[in-house]
DNA sequence: GTCTATAATGAGATAGAC
DNA sequence: GTCTATCTCATTATAGAC
């Protein structure tokens, strides 16, 4: 390689980064279908023929964007509920660090990762509301459907008792809570007059973890 | 009137409510965003321009939609509640009855309701997991903010130790579990290969109150 | 690899004939 | 009240000079 293709490929290098940053930025906070191209190479301060010569498509972008950081986080929720299973006997691992280990991840990134990753977990919110069908959500699913399903597993193994309605739609709630929450729309700022913001998530997560469990337990019960 | 003039005015509301319907049903299916005014003009049969004439802009028709049904809806959740009050010594109602009076409308409009209704019930779920920013959503925080506050003083009531922020908080992840579950984006399809559809409400929402009561329950208990 | 210019499409909204 | 035609603007994507 000459030096002046080395410097080139450099450049380039720096310029996919700019775009995929402004991408993560823009998907965040506007979510897949509000956000344009245009939109996101003026944010990068980058013409618009940029992204479609490095990425392809808007999808394909996406893809990259969400694919930049997620492998990381995929491999750290499956490690977290290892070290949960591994600690407990015969894999009947206490409930509530099982919903711990779930949302581990989400709470320390959003709290000590830095801005690019607090914009990658909300995109992940905006997405997880999206409609299973949208297309964008492809590398997504491929991502995180076996972490998910190791964690249905562990808690099956925890309440060996409960059907498997009752353990799904119990799965189910705590996905929905932790979507809801990183999601953080402003639902409850104007509610509560300030005494909660929905960014709190230092407030939020820990009690999300408790509510949950208690809602597991709730179900696993049984009917009353 | 004039003959001639009350058939024109019958044969305008025949077109303003094949409009309501059409946009109830789009805006229901892609959300505010993804929705266009010739989409929703196409599907009711009628020429676009018709679209503004009756309604003026995209949000001032939104809103009509949301408050040709909120109205009543709103009504009967602040209904549902005071019967629970009523019934209750000192106001000190049983939490799972709260919850499940918050869920009731919603619950017996997605089974009994119709199609109308269950579009209508869908729309509410896209509204509440955008940005509470967004200008569109004005008309709905006006009807429902004052019943969800008198939800809030019920559970304060039957909760008079809890924390103001456990409180809200709780209260939020309700909110979550039933946006998320009348949502119904499909999350749970794949992953339980069947087992729970996110269109079974009739399973989903009975469970939904039992796991939020849990919930609730679990935060009133304190630290541990 | 970069950037300007533009093609092709679809959007919200309206003018004006009927 | 209705409908055709159009205005104006923003979108994705690409062609072609550098």
């Amino acid at each position: 390689m000459t030096h002046a293709s080395a410097k080139r490929a450099i450049r380039a290098h720096l310029t996919r980064d700019r775009i995929l940053d402004a991408a993560e930025e823009q998907f965040a906070s506007r979510g897949f279908h509000g956000v344009s191209i245009r939109d996101i190479t003026e944010s990068a301060g980058v013409p618009l023929a940029l992204a479609n010569y490095h990425f392809g498509t808007k999808q394909q972008l996406f893809g990259q964007v969400i694919e930049r950081r997620g492998k990381e986080h995929a491999a750290q929720m499956q490690k977290y509920l290892d070290e949960v299973l591994a600690a407990a006997p015969q894999d009947k691992a206490d409930p509530e660090r099982i919903v711990w280990a779930f949302c581990a991840s989400v709470y320390e990134r959003l709290i000590h990762g830095g801005r690019g990753w607090q914009r990658y977990i909300r995109l992940l919110a905006w997405s997880a509301e999206a409609s299973q069908h949208e297309d964008f959500l492809e590398p997504l699913n491929r991502l995180f459907d076996p972490v998910l399903a190791s964690y249905v597993r562990a808690l099956r193994k925890s309440y060996p008792q409960m059907s498997t309605v009752d353990l799904y739609s119990a799965f189910y709630l705590l996905q929905a809570s932790l979507v809801y929450t990183v999601a953080a729309t402003g639902g409850i700022d104007r509610l509560s007059r300030g005494a909660l913001r929905s960014t709190d998530f230092k407030r939020l997560l820990p009690r999300l973890v408790r509510f949950c469990a208690g809602g597991f337990e709730r179900l696993a019960r049984g009917e009353d």
